[in-house]
DNA sequence: GTCTATAATTTGATAGAC
DNA sequence: GTCTATCAAATTATAGAC
């Protein structure tokens, strides 16, 4: 159960890229926090930070991802579920003393135009995130070209969200976030189909 | 019209954030794109790097906040006024090879853990954006408190849509934000009045 | 206001012993 | 796999001549 030297300096990269940013963590400092000397860093990651950096979007979106889809299984209606997700995440942000919760975006953000591989990863983890998202909205009766347009809002709404929240120490632009996202999941669901409330509650029930 | 020292200081700096963030961007650099030396930057800016992310972040929030209101004042009924917003901004990432639109959110996001000047200079930019919207919302008809609300998504929709456009090298992202404003700004406008629309008129037509 | 020179520190990365 | 020592380069910032 104790966590591999990998796992420990992935961590650790990943918590403080979320204080520091990409560029603003060193690998002195990864290290330091690992705890893990700079040639084990080296061993598990040839590549140096920027395969350090590929390696925390990976498990980051691989962790998000599964969280949607446990908040989305738990849900009583979709509306709910991405409201749900939202109120949690202020709630990580308190948590957290407002460490951004998401390490992708701001790497991304940093080094789009600089590193082709990390932009690569980056994108690859959002479009997985708006896969998710929209085939919970099919499901839940929407149209497919509807549901994919309201997925990306949502990505987009969660990392504009993160921004204004951790940059103002307050989770009120989260829940304004939050509220916004009834109406919009419920028209969704009944311009895709008029029975959309009656096909989820058959998916849920089955 | 030649532009100051001090203007060429903070137009390279601001250029230099939105390719490669703030940690990512050296006072060397900015020296050689400005162009003038490092003893001219501390001249201007004796506190150095923080206080020349200060200015670029009061500049960058007063012509955003201007290119908007100019957007406001062109558009023919609210809805198509933030759409335009939004296709504008995506033709600026086309034309600028995918860059950074802002340098607001990079610069935040980066360092709202380590400096108080920065982050809430940030805070009050976004604040003035939340608000020039929210303005016009209730100009147009709609609620103060669901204008404070739909504003704020605007603002996190804009952030958000440039990190996934930026990251995809694509404006779809920022287009699939565009197609979701019209029914949202119509939504929110019909539920504060009936008279919305007229209001709006009466309003331009002064 | 502009310029060069430089101080003090830290960075990402490598080499090689164990 | 882990460790220490070290490299060359770049960083922010300051000093002081002009």
């Amino acid at each position: 159960m104790a966590s591999s030297t990998r796992e420990r300096i992935v961590t650790a990269t990943s918590e403080l890229i979320r204080r520091y940013g990409y560029n603003g963590t060193s690998l002195s400092q990864v290290s330091k926090a690992a705890p893990a000397t700079i040639g084990s860093i080296y061993h598990f990651f040839p590549g140096g930070k920027e395969a350090l950096a590929v390696a925390v979007i990976e498990s980051t979106g691989s962790v998000y991802r599964q969280l949607f889809e446990s908040i989305v299984a738990e849900a009583d209606d979709p509306a709910a579920a991405f409201s749900h997700f939202f109120d949690q995440a202020g709630q990580l942000l308190i948590e957290t003393d407002y460490i951004d919760p998401c390490p992708i975006g701001t790497i991304a953000r940093e080094v789009a135009s600089t590193s082709e591989p990390i932009r690569r990863v980056a994108d690859a983890v959002f479009d997985s995130w708006v896969e998710a998202a929209s085939d919970f909205l099919v499901h839940s009766g929407a149209q497919p070209s509807e549901a994919h347009d309201l997925a990306t809002l949502f990505v987009t709404m969660t990392e504009g969200g993160f921004i204004l929240s951790r940059t103002k120490r307050s989770i009120e632009p989260l829940l304004a976030v939050a509220r916004a996202t009834n109406p919009l999941v419920a028209s969704a669901i009944s311009a895709g189909s008029p029975t959309g409330r009656a096909r989820l509650d058959a998916r849920v029930n089955r």
